[in-house]
DNA sequence: ACCTAATTTGAGTATACACTCAAATTAGAG
DNA sequence: CTCTAATTTGAGTGTATACTCAAATTAGGT
């Protein structure tokens, strides 16, 4: 026996509530109290659908990186711009869940196992998928381009932190002067 | 009439067990029951000397960072790889302050006038001194020099976030990496 | 219709947390 | 010694939090 039409729709309701509740007043403002409310549905209900609290709100998130996902397929003909095109506009369109997105890599006990092993997971298949694009895009050898989509990576996280703190900061512009400098050409480095 | 002795040794025990406290389990280790414990202090002699809890422990982190200043009476002699062995050595002698730093800069609410405006002003004056390094050290224009400045103050904050993901990751040499990259060449941007 | 499993409810529990304040005690300047 | 202001105590307050569970209800396959 399957799920009924009724649980479908109350997950579909609660996801939606939880998407506005973050876009409105981010982390803080998304309770478990005010996603019940909002979506009109106990709590109990909450818990019969989503193991945590955590659950909810990660899905919101990906759902919102996948939205802006240039190959969501993973066919492999995304460039280097394009993925860093997404990154931008990901941060452009989704001002809160970016920054709940940086702040799940940093947050979080060094024994916890949970959030953060889930985000380095995220992160190296990240890593990878620019690697793959500089390969394709340059002569860059796998090794080489690994490196280079670590540190334009890294670039890219450190200007989002930096606009996070001020949302003045011309973070699409500081991005593309980043991406110039990464992963363009052959680097003497071990 | 001034401060008693014993008002000063106090409000040192309790900055020593908050810096021990973060050192040991990071930010959630750090409650306000845990510090007092620490330095067998009740709670009402706390807020005899500190506003808040906030308030020691921007204290210990503040301290830390001054620790490691190649120029701490800003006489203006510090080079950027001064400055960027400085940004190092403090997240490899102090893993979970350079955790807190991180964090205050992504954490709170974008409403919230108070640390994320402090964040922000110390960001400044960071890019400020590794501007005006830049312009010491090579003849970059001062208007280069700052752009060039965020970048690699982007660059460096991207990758202790990666880092602070994984603490296997060699943040020392990516950091190095990114500082040959930035700041050493005139730019050929606006 | 019937029966089972999916869903929903509602009234909790537990409990951790930062912070307050009036009153008692103590330090130390004169 | 005395007197004042600094310090310390200790017993709170208030509140928001995520999460649980037994019992009632409902959906929908057959």
């Amino acid at each position: 026996m399957g799920r009924y039409q009724a649980g479908i729709e109350t997950e579909a309701r609660i996801i939606d509530a939880t998407r506005s509740l973050l876009a409105e007043g981010g982390l803080e403002a998304a309770t478990l109290k005010a996603i019940c409310d909002r979506a009109e549905v106990r709590a109990g209900s909450f818990y019969n659908l989503f193991g945590s609290k955590e659950e909810a709100i990660l899905q919101v998130v990906r759902e919102a990186i996948d939205a802006v996902d240039p190959d969501p397929t993973h066919a492999g003909t995304d460039t280097v711009d394009d993925l860093v095109a997404a990154y931008i506009r990901f941060f452009e369109e989704e001002p809160q869940l970016a920054r709940i997105y940086v702040l799940a890599g940093v947050a979080g006990e060094p024994s916890d196992n949970g959030s953060r092993r889930r985000f380095l997971r995220h992160h190296e298949t990240r890593v990878e998928r620019f690697a793959d694009a500089m390969v394709r895009d340059t002569g860059l050898t796998e090794q080489d381009a690994e490196v280079q989509a670590e540190l334009l990576l890294g670039a890219l996280d450190g200007l989002a932190v930096r606009w996070a703190l001020d949302t003045e900061f011309a973070f699409a512009a500081y991005a593309k002067l980043a991406r110039e400098r990464f992963g363009t050409e052959v680097t003497n480095s071990a």
